[in-house]
DNA sequence: ACATTCAGATAGAAG
DNA sequence: ATCTGAATGT
C-alpha cells in the first residue's frame, strides 16, 4: 500500500499525529477537527510504516459505537481486518482482561455484570436487611458513595471513618460487596477497579500487556476518571507510548467522576509528551462556530482553544420562542417537513435534548405527522422488564448463585413463594454467609422446612435445574424460547391485558431472533455463548439493532450526541431549569459544565441549527414557566435570527427575546392566551396559535388535536377554555 | 398468597 | 404524569 495515502488530505498538525515516531502525545482536537480520522490514520500509520503489529495495538474508547467505528475505519483504511488489535471501550475491555483471568482477579469463571437497576435493587434489598430506615440511607445514595470510591480505587477496607454516619455508608459498601462476591456479580466500577487490581497483585500479567501493547491510543480522554486513569498508567508503564485525544471544552461526564485535571496530569506524567492541536473545524458553517466560540469564552477553565473554518457564512441561527412544550414540538416536525419537502432526508435532522423525558411530546408529533424516528439511548431493549426477566432465568442457568436473578424470579410469574418463604431463604442465607441458592438447597437436604412453602420452593429448584437440563444440546436461541415457555414467563404475559401485554410478548419474540442473530465476538475467548450474550446485554445493549439504515429522524440526549453531526439540528427546552438544568445551578462547578455541553449541542450542527425554549412547560405534572436559558443570551445577537408565528401580527419589536407577556395584554382582553388549551363543541380541542383584531371581533387561530388549524371569530366559536 | 388500590417519591447524563 | 413499593382487601 502507498504509505503517503495515509497523508493524504490531512492539514498539518493531522499530519504531525498521524505520523509522529512512537511516543507519548496529547491531541488537542477541538469539536468536528477530525480526530477520529487522526486516530484512524494513526493506527494504520503505526502498522504500515512503524512495522507495529496489531497485536501490539490498544485503542481505548467510552462507547461501543465509536469503538466500533474505529475499528470499521481502519479496517476499510487498510482493506481487510486487522486480526489482534483491542479497540473497545474501557469497560469491555475491563470484561475481557477479567474473562481471560478471572481465577487470578478472584472470580469465578460464571461472573455476570450487572447493570445499576440490578445494583440498586441489591441494596434496597440490603439496607433492609441490615434494619436501616430507607429514607435515611437511600438505596440511591449508597450507589453514587460506592461508585464514587471504585472509581477513586478505594475498598471497604481502605477507608477511614470521620464521623458516624460515613462509617454507616462504609458498612453497606461492605456488605453490597460481600454479596457480590458471594453471588459473583460485578458491577461497572468493578469491572475497571478489579482489572486494575488484577495488573497491582500479580505482577507477572501485568507484564505480559505491558509487553504486548507498545502503544496505546485513548480517545475522549477529558471522560476519564481517576480510576481510568490509573489503569492506563499503569499500563503504558515505562516502556510504552500513549497517545491521548481530547478536547476539555467536551467534558461532559464531571458527574460521573471525570476529571478534566487528567490532561494535565498526563502531562506531568508523561514527561516530554508533545502537544498538537486541532483547532480547524470541517464540520460547522462559520456562524454555528462562531456562536459556539461565543458561548464556551464564558467558561474560565480552558487549556485555551479557538476553532476556525474556512466555511462560509451559513445560515444564521434560528431561534424559537415557544408557547409550550407541545407548541415546541410542533414547531420542529414543521420545520423537519419542509426540510423533507426540498428533498432533504429525515436521517439529516436530529432532536437533542437535555433529558430522556423530553422526548415523549416530540415523539407524539412526529407520530401524529408519521414521521419515521429513531431514539438513541433512554430506554434500551434489554433494560425492558419482561427481557430482564427472561434473562433473569437464563442468569440463573448460567450460575445459582447470582442472587440479583434470583430475587428478580422467584415468584415470577407467582408460584406460591411469597414474602413468607423468601424471608426464611434470605435469613438463611444472612445467617450461613451463602448465597439464596445455596440456602434453598440447603433448608430442603436438611429437611429444614416444611408445609407450602418447602414443596413451592422445591419445585422452583426442579424448575431450574430441569430447564437448564433441557436446554443442554439446544442453540443459544432455542434455549431462550424454551427458558421463556416452560418457566411460564409468556403465559403469565399473556395472561395480561393491554396493548402493553402484547408488546411484551413481541419483545420477547424479538429476544429469541436477537439470540438468533447473535455472533459471539472473536475477543470472547473461552466464554460460553450464553456468557457472551449475557455480558453482551449488559455492556453492549445500548446501540438499537433494527431501523439502522432506516430514513428516520434522529432523537438523542445532549450527552449521546457527543461524537456525532448532523445537517440539521435541533436543541429543544434550551430554558433556565432544564437547560442548564435545576441541579447544575445549584451545584456548584457544574454550570461550566452545563455550558460544554451546550457548546457541544452546537457543534453538532453543520448546516442548520434551531435553537427552542418553552415559555411555559408541564413538568411532573405541573405548569411552570421558565425564563430563556442564558446560554441563549451568551450568544452574540448577530448569529441569531427569531422566528415569529406565520401571520404576523405582532411587532417585533413586542415579540423580543426575552419577552415574556407584554405583547399578550391587548390579546387578554378576549379571555383567551395564546398557548391555551381550548375546547371546541365540533372541532375537539386544540390549542391558541394566533390573533387578529380586538375585543369581541377578534379572530383567533386554533391548531387542532386533529383538524389542523383554522380560524375562528371568539364570539361565535363559543370556545371553552381547558 | 395474590390482586388491587393507594400514597409517595421522582424526572440527570452512560457503560 | 408515571412509576414504585406498601397497604389493603379477597
Amino acid at each position: 500500500m502507498d504509505v503517503s495515502l495515509l497523508l493524504d488530505g490531512l492539514n498539518d498538525e493531522q499530519r504531525n499525529a498521524v505520523a509522529a515516531p512512537p511516543s507519548s502525545m496529547l491531541v488537542l482536537a477541538g469539536a468536528g477537527s477530525g480526530k477520529t480520522r487522526v486516530l484512524v490514520h494513526r493506527l494504520a500509520w503505526l502498522m504500515q510504516v512503524e512495522q507495529c503489529s496489531p497485536y501490539s495495538l490498544l485503542a481505548v474508547t467510552f462507547t461501543n459505537k465509536a469503538a466500533a467505528e474505529m475499528r470499521g475505519r481502519v479496517d476499510k483504511l487498510l482493506n481487510g481486518r486487522q486480526q489482534g488489535m483491542w479497540i473497545g471501550t474501557f469497560h469491555g475491555i475491563a470484561h475481557r482482561l477479567l474473562r481471560a483471568h478471572h481465577l487470578d482477579a478472584g472470580l469465578p469463571a460464571e461472573f455476570q455484570i450487572i447493570d445499576s437497576d440490578d445494583q440498586l435493587r441489591l441494596l434496597k434489598r440490603l439496607i433492609k436487611a441490615m434494619n436501616l430506615d430507607e429514607k435515611q440511607w437511600p438505596a440511591k445514595q449508597a450507589m453514587w458513595y460506592i461508585g464514587g470510591k471504585k472509581d477513586e480505587g478505594l475498598r471497604p477496607e481502605h477507608l477511614q471513618a470521620y464521623d458516624p454516619i460515613e462509617r454507616n455508608w462504609i458498612k453497606i459498601y461492605q456488605a453490597y460487596q460481600e454479596s457480590c462476591d458471594r453471588a459473583g456479580l460485578v458491577d461497572f466500577g468493578e469491572l475497571l477497579l478489579r482489572s486494575h487490581e488484577l495488573w497491582l497483585h500479580k505482577p507477572h500479567i501485568l507484564a505480559h500487556y505491558q509487553d504486548r501493547f507498545s502503544n496505546i491510543l485513548v480517545d475522549e480522554f477529558q471522560d476519564t476518571n481517576n480510576i481510568q486513569y490509573a489503569w492506563l498508567r499503569m499500563l503504558t508503564g515505562d516502556r510504552g507510548n500513549l497517545m491521548i485525544v481530547g478536547d476539555d471544552d467536551q467534558s461532559i461526564y464531571g458527574w460521573r467522576g471525570a476529571q478534566v485535571a487528567n490532561i494535565q496530569r498526563f502531562l506531568t506524567d508523561f514527561d516530554g509528551a508533545k502537544t498538537i492541536k486541532l483547532e480547524q473545524n470541517y464540520r460547522s458553517s462559520s456562524n454555528i462556530l462562531n456562536a459556539a466560540n461565543a458561548l464556551i469564552v464564558n467558561n474560565s477553565e480552558r487549556m485555551g482553544k479557538e476553532l476556525w473554518t474556512e466555511d462560509n457564512e451559513g445560515d444564521p441561527i434560528s431561534l424559537y420562542a415557544s408557547f409550550n412544550e407541545v407548541d415546541e414540538a410542533r414547531f420542529v416536525v414543521g420545520r423537519i417537513k419542509e426540510w423533507q419537502d426540498q428533498g432533504g432526508s429525515l436521517s439529516d435532522c436530529a432532536i437533542l435534548y437535555r433529558s430522556n423525558a423530553q422526548s415523549r411530546v416530540v415523539e407524539d408529533a412526529l407520530l401524529q405527522e408519521q414521521l419515521a424516528y429513531r431514539i438513541y439511548g433512554g430506554h434500551r431493549f434489554f433494560d425492558r422488564l419482561e427481557i430482564k426477566d427472561a434473562m433473569a432465568y437464563m442468569r440463573l442457568k448460567n450460575n445459582r448463585d447470582d442472587d440479583a436473578a434470583f430475587e428478580r424470579i422467584v415468584n415470577k410469574p407467582t408460584r406460591g413463594i411469597g414474602d413468607r418463604a423468601l424471608s426464611l431463604l434470605r435469613d438463611a442465607s444472612r445467617e450461613q454467609g451463602s448465597t439464596l441458592w445455596q440456602a434453598a438447597t440447603y433448608l430442603l437436604d436438611n429437611n429444614l422446612i416444611a408445609g407450602r412453602a418447602a414443596s413451592s420452593i422445591r419445585k422452583f429448584v426442579e424448575l431450574i435445574t430441569a430447564l437448564d437440563n433441557d436446554v443442554a444440546e439446544l442453540a443459544l436461541h432455542e434455549q431462550i424460547d424454551h427458558v421463556v415457555l416452560y418457566s411460564g414467563l409468556k403465559s403469565m404475559y399473556q395472561l395480561e391485558k393491554g396493548e402493553k401485554a402484547q408488546s411484551r410478548i413481541e419483545n420477547l419474540e424479538e429476544l429469541v431472533s436477537a439470540a438468533r442473530g447473535f455472533k459471539i465476538p472473536d475477543d470472547s475467548e473461552e466464554m460460553t455463548e450464553l456468557s457472551a450474550f449475557l455480558a453482551f446485554a449488559v455492556l453492549e445493549s445500548a446501540e438499537g439493532q433494527a431501523d439502522e439504515f432506516d430514513d428516520a429522524v434522529q432523537l438523542m440526549t445532549l450527552h449521546s450526541a457527543k461524537g456525532l453531526e448532523f445537517p440539521v439540528v435541533f436543541m429543544i427546552g434550551v430554558e433556565e431549569g432544564m437547560f442548564p438544568s435545576q441541579q447544575s445551578t445549584e451545584e456548584s462547578g457544574r454550570m461550566e459544565e452545563e455550558r460544554r455541553l451546550c457548546y457541544v449541542g452546537i457543534t453538532r450542527a453543520m448546516k442548520k441549527l434551531y435553537i427552542s425554549y418553552a415559555e411555559s412547560r408541564r413538568l411532573y405534572g405541573k405548569e411552570m414557566n421558565h425564563r430563556p436559558s442564558r446560554f441563549i443570551r451568551e450568544i452574540p445577537e448577530k448569529y441569531i435570527e427569531e422566528i415569529r408565528l406565520k401571520t404576523q401580527i405582532r411587532q417585533p419589536t413586542q415579540f423580543g427575546r426575552f419577552s415574556a407577556g407584554s405583547e399578550k395584554m391587548s390579546f387578554e382582553s378576549t379571555g383567551y392566551q395564546l398557548g391555551q388549551r381550548v375546547l371546541h363543541a365540533k372541532f375537539g380541542e386544540g390549542i391558541v396559535m394566533n390573533y387578529e383584531g380586538s375585543g369581541p371581533q377578534c379572530r383567533i387561530q386554533i391548531e387542532f388535536d386533529q383538524l389542523g388549524s383554522k380560524w375562528l371569530v371568539v364570539s361565535y366559536a363559543r370556545l371553552q377554555a381547558l
